[in-house]
DNA sequence: CCCCTCGTGAAACTCTCCGTAAAAGTTGAT
DNA sequence: ATCAACTTTTACGGAGAGTTTCACGAGGGG
């Protein structure tokens, strides 16, 4: 069970997005690829769906750009991974055998645990850390 | 980000061996292939793996079969996950770009959280709620 | 010895993830 | 109007993991 690549390169872009939050002129793909180590070519697609999703907005032509659709402390975890990834912890196959439904409500209730958990980061939360130590708990 | 089918396979059965916990006999693949509505020769791997980790036990020849190696009590989610799908949430790549420590660390609390939600549900828990009704949170 | 059961490894199949590339569309500047 | 820069769209393909099935080997009991 481990998360995605593809949603940890969300994660990090719109962080970068935070940041560059008041800034006068929009992000382009090669300057947030190179920031956050993404590759170019793929970052496209994730920026696509982010678009799609109506975390990021976009402009085409010379001077376009992408740049944060919502308020910083308006986007959690949760938005960024519902987005990318689909349904949270969801359940792969059927609810069958004696036991299947005493096993998918203990999913159930895990599931509830991990959303409210990411609901509480937010893209403001993130930004402003960066930079700091980092501390192994 | 969904959960396999393999663990909630694992899960079931063990569920299912708690049942039988304090049975005489010992439980063949056949029959909690059937009980479970799992492959029986998909199950094979998984109890290789759950004999493996030490969650229960096995014994060949004509009286062989399975059963549960420690207290149904002592056996929770996260021992179960943990040795299925190996580490829970895990990062797929490398922790890169100006935001990839302040998101690891986001994931890293996330991950906690869940942990420590899967180590209090147990294989006790999940065996007496069988057959209960169900009610949707 | 023979049957019954688990044990192990590998092949095949499907599917998603990750990354690449080329073509098409849009905007602003000259 | 035309060109150049930039984004968007679309398609493709390798790599790897998850799921399933099969075949054969190993061990224990009657």
């Amino acid at each position: 069970m481990k998360l995605s690549v593809k949603v940890d390169y969300a994660c990090r872009v719109l962080v970068q997005l935070t940041r560059m939050h008041g800034r006068a002129e929009l992000a382009h793909i090669e300057e947030l690829a190179r920031l956050e180590a993404v590759p170019a070519n793929y970052l496209v697609q994730i920026l696509s769906e982010l678009r799609n999703g109506g975390l990021i907005m976009s402009r085409r032509g010379k001077q376009g750009g992408y740049a944060l659709a919502k308020r910083p402390e308006d986007v959690s975890l949760y938005d960024i991974v519902k987005l990318i990834e689909g349904d949270v912890l969801e359940l792969g196959g059927a609810i069958e055998g004696q036991s299947g439904k005493s096993v998918a409500r203990a999913w159930r209730e895990v599931r509830t645990a991990l959303e409210e958990k990411c609901r509480e980061i937010t893209l403001a939360q993130l930004a402003v850390r960066t930079g700091e130590e980092m501390y192994y708990i």
